[in-house]
RNA sequence: GGCGCCUUGGCGGAGUGGUUACGCAGAGGUCUGCAAAACCUCGUACACCGGUUCAAUUCCGGUAGGCGCCU
């Protein structure tokens, strides 16, 4: 039977993170953030990264692990973090994984079996191609397409990379509560755009701008949002204001993406916000003590 | 008052006598080593009233609103 773990997942914007620190603080818990942006290091404004003084008061794993260039992945994570799990739980404090990344989350809880990473290189040489030279490929390699995308291009090259190996997944991990945040449409954009407002006050433009003179738009790290519409606007083609309302536009997206990733997760117990912390505290104080 | 031009789905913006672009926004969805990624699906709108026609958003006339010029 693995160690209990507490799970908190939602869109972006959506309270997990003042929800997760309550817990921590009031359970004797830490944090694991399950966030594909914030495990990079030097991206702390755009990415809404725990502050240092959150940080102080309740410890943080797998933020900063690696650089804004680096490649990481869902499957590196999940190794990660099923480490973290197994450190905390061994100092006898709570495991609380927290976090937006959905893929993240599923590989860690369902024990995803990640098929092998593709080779970089060739992976490059396979993006120059069109979709018919690889579904050409794949007919060549006696590849079955089962019910894959054939009109996106990443999946047929994946399915190359993998040579149709079929992937698995185990049933939820035991001793495993998920708390679901849903927020309601119109205060998320209202949250959001208050964010996107507050990450400009806290100097975004200085952040953007130090990142893409290292590293280069090319990087990992500034291909995310809050990043990449900068682009445009330090080549002078576009206003602050323009900018704004892109990085607002593309953060609301990325909720609804994440909001519908999430529905189908039929274990998630959700909650509307503002939450209900007397509703929460009975839910997990019955969780942790079966 | 006279003459001319314009009026397309939430916005922008094409176009056609019959097969009803497109972009953005919005909604729904897919998802196993790039996931803040990549990809898929969804909108019968043509100001109003008549007329011509087998058929009008598209042609003709009038009405309303807007724009411009003239007296």
């Amino acid at each position: 039977m693995p160690a209990k773990l507490l799970v908190i997942v939602g869109e972006t914007a959506s309270g997990k993170s003042a929800i997760a620190m309550r817990l921590a603080e009031q359970l004797n818990g830490e944090l694991i953030c399950a966030d594909s942006w914030t495990v990079r290091r030097e991206l702390n404004i755009g990415t809404a990264k725990p502050s240092p003084a959150e940080r102080a008061k309740v410890p943080h794993h797998l933020l900063d692990v690696v650089g804004p260039e680096e490649d990481f992945t869902a499957a590196v994570f999940k190794r990660l973090a099923n480490q973290a799990i197994a450190d905390v739980t061994s100092r006898g404090k709570l495991p609380i994984l927290v976090g937006g990344t959905g893929l993240y989350i599923d590989g860690v809880l369902y024990d995803y079996n990640f098929l092998p990473q593709g080779d970089r290189a060739a992976r490059g040489e396979l993006n120059e191609l069109s979709i018919e030279a690889l579904l050409a490929r794949i007919d060549a390699a006696g590849l079955e397409l089962g019910n894959v995308d054939i009109r996106n291009k990443r999946r047929l090259i994946r399915l190359l990379e993998t040579e149709g190996a079929e992937p698995t997944k185990q049933d939820l991990r035991q001793n495993t509560l998920i708390i679901g945040l849903q927020p309601e449409r119109e205060a998320l954009k209202e949250r959001i755009t208050a964010r996107v407002e507050a990450m400009l006050n806290a100097g975004l433009e200085e952040e953007v701008k130090l990142l893409s003179e290292r590293y280069g738009w090319a990087a990992e790290g500034l291909k995310g949002i809050g990043y990449q519409e900068w682009q445009d606007y330090f080549l002078g083609s576009q206003t602050l204001e323009l900018t704004r309302e892109r990085i607002i536009s593309s953060t609301v997206g990325l909720a609804k993406r994440q909001r519908t990733w999430f529905k189908r997760n039929k274990s998630i117990h959700w909650f509307s916000t503002p939450v209900n912390y007397t509703q929460v505290d009975e839910l997990v104080t019955t969780f942790l003590n079966n």
